[in-house]
RNA sequence: GCUACAAGCCAGGUCAUCGAUCCCGCGCUUCCAGUGGGGUAGGAAAGUCCGGACAGCACAGAGCCAUGCACCGGUGAAGAGCCGGGUUCCGUGAAAGCGGAAACAGACAGUGCCACAGAAAAUGACUACCGUACGGGAAACCGUCCGGCAAAGGUGAAAACGUGGGGUAAGAGCCCACGGAGGGUUUGGGUGACCAGAUCUUCGGGUAAACCUUGCAUGCUGAAAUGCCAUGUAUAGUACCGAUUGAGGGCGGCUCGUCCGAGGUACAGGGUAGGCAGCUUGAGCCCGUUGGGUAACUAACGGGACAGAUCAAUGAUGACCCUCGACAGAAUCCGGCUUAUCGGCUUGUAGCAUUU
RNA sequence: GGUCCCGUAGUUUAAUGGAUAAAACGAGCGUUUCCUAAACGCUUGAUCCCAGUUCGAUUCUGGGCGGGACUA
């Protein structure tokens, strides 16, 4: 069966305050170019936010294409993201950020992605 | 054909799969799910350096301050933009000319400053030159005092109109000729800056991106503006000021005028930070034809295309082709300027080579 | 998005338009000590970049680059 690969409006965190409580009280997770803000709640679903710090990448153009292969990873992948939360039966924030210094290319966000669920939900 | 310069233009393409957002249609009337079709980064989207539109501030008054601009004409909504012209300077040249550059009002309104060097950096006098007197000496001449003078010397970034002649004790625009510069009056040409000339007069630098003077202009704040809806709290506490004897406020500052005016300021603390409008089609842009203008630009007609997100879309992956892809990402919208930029195309100018 | 400010040694600050750019801390070397510290001496090293104004710019003007603050 063809898996559902999109990834409307409802899936993407929209509100400030969401964001900012998550920053505030969020638990928070490493990987050597990954940085991920997580918060479980009870009700279902997912909602996520992707960021990349100027500081690391002075040029919107640069900052633009890290946002864009992160969604674009998470989105091929999503179905991971939700089976897992079935297990435990909960729903979730997620911000992630991307840490590195230099422009990476897809699949080293695939696989950087790989890694965090498993840290997350290990 | 190659090279250099200038101006203008383009800014990899095609296919497949999977997405995002906006608009239109279908969907059950609306909404939602779903579904079909279409649009979706730039020449600089950048810097925020100028100029506006638009919005709000009760009216947007006077004076002073402050700020900005600075040859003339045109263009345009406007400008520190653009076009044309003038002047000055630079390059080239024998010249005519050609090419380039310029924050280009005033130093004859006033004040300040000009290191080092030099006598002196602005009513100049060290050496030198000249004269009288006195002293010495046979004389040439030397010394001292007083006076004259500003040609010569050296210093400096800059030294007191230049050259030649007359003149004189020595000299000097002191006088004359030619030339240069400033100011007044005036004639002709030009819309004007200005140019050409006449006449009188003056001749001691530089610096206004030093203060300043003159002329002109400017109300301020910026889409996090602003309007509306929703949600929520505390009409509470402490201190000070004030209620017609007026606190405080009225969007650069001060003063005056005028208007509003019963609350204001500080501290501590509490709450909200969600949505809609503004929001994308406008003084618009591009192409073509004709007319006007040296040009910038403009008029008429015909044709064409227009991103609209709001935690923030405009993308990802794969394949193929080629010249192997630079700088770079909209956030209210326009007109300019500046900066970044792989490669390619067109036109013009100059030089070189080749062919006829 | 908007408004504004600042760039001087490795760091923190100075410097009327006059250049040999000053000081403290630091760093390096040396003296002293059995060794280290302290002290003393010596050395090192900078005006963010490009133009312009001026005889002459750290300073004045324009442009660029970089950093920072404020703003419902």
């Amino acid at each position: 069966m063809q898996p559902d690969l999109r990834f409307p409006r409802q899936a993407r965190l929209k509100s400030r305050k969401a964001i900012d409580a998550l920053f505030q009280s969020g638990k928070r997770v490493h990987t050597e170019d990954f940085r991920a803000f997580y918060l479980f709640r009870p009700s279902p679903g997912i909602q996520i936010g992707v960021g990349a710090p100027s500081r690391n990448f002075k040029k919107a153009v640069d900052r633009n294409r890290v946002k864009r292969l992160i969604r674009e990873a998470y989105r091929l992948d999503q179905q991971r993201w939700k089976d897992r939360l079935q297990e435990k039966q909960q729903g979730m924030d997620l911000f992630i950020l991307y840490t590195g210094k230099e422009l990476p290319d897809f699949s080293s966000v695939q696989k950087g992605m790989i890694k965090l669920i498993d840290k997350i939900f290990s």
